[in-house]
DNA sequence: CAGCATCCGCTGGGATACTG
DNA sequence: CAGTATCCCAGCGGATGCTG
């Protein structure tokens, strides 16, 4: 295994032909930020890396429930694309160090930007939800 | 079919005991946001119907390569979660207006500042990944 | 300790066909 | 026109086992 890293899958953003102003460019961008940040891991990883730097195993045990293989491809895709480096020490038993990169850090004000704006839309959105799903249940009740 | 909107898979975060701050509450938040947004379409459909309201056949034209599936599953998360709203105009042929809500128009804001960041990064990113790429490329030489 | 390798289930997303 | 219903596949994320 080995160039698994070569695509990053970004979610491929449609011509949309006529819409003129930032429109391809700008979806593209969010796609690729979002591609790499938007998965399951990453958000935390980075937040926990924030706090100190971290190895491998603090960081696994910090997170709880991921595994180390996803931790492993998690933290490779952060390296890949700059966020974080990884430092390791070859002493026995080896001993790998991970931190941000000042891209790293960098991204973590946009990152806590749309976190609190989820914060504060929270219960907007469960609100919604509600509404929503009671009204697909009455209507999947009348089809009775 | 029909709860498949009860789950909106939301990243599960970790319990991450001794994080002390904005942590699990602030991932989980985040984790559901992306869950909504952070899909192939979503972004891209909020960003079209904040220029303008549109209907079904107009974004699927927009978009060009979706699927009809695909854009109404999207819609209906949209919609669920109380980003765009969904009107239907009984004639024949039948006519289904899409509209973003305040809190669509909302979410545009810290959206649209991820994309700006992403955008003004791009070339770091890019940069990033060839060194990695490079290096990847150099190791596996090395090793056969 | 920090990893690869392997196997595996689940879901996101696409293609196609059909309906009110 | 705006969907539903099916089938299908690729890829993520998880579990387990092995190594330097």
């Amino acid at each position: 295994m080995k160039p698994s890293h070569s695509k990053v899958t970004a979610r491929s953003c449609a011509p949309a032909q006529f819409v003129r102003h930032l429109p391809a460019d700008l979806c593209h961008s969010v796609g690729e930020v979002l591609a790499r940040v938007g998965d399951k891991w990453s958000i935390l990883v980075i937040y926990l890396l924030s706090q100190r730097d971290m190895r491998f195993s603090e960081l696994k045990r910090s997170l709880g429930s991921i595994s180390q293989k996803v931790l492993t491809t998690t933290l490779r895709g952060l390296e890949r694309d700059g966020y974080v480096t990884r430092t390791i020490t070859p002493v026995i038993p080896p001993r790998v160090d991970y931190a941000l990169t000042r891209l790293g850090r960098d991204a973590l004000e946009p990152v806590t930007e749309l976190a609190m704006w989820a914060l504060k839309r929270r219960k907007e959105v469960e609100a919604a939800r509600r509404v929503f799903d009671a009204k697909a249940s009455r209507v999947s009740a009348t089809a009775d």
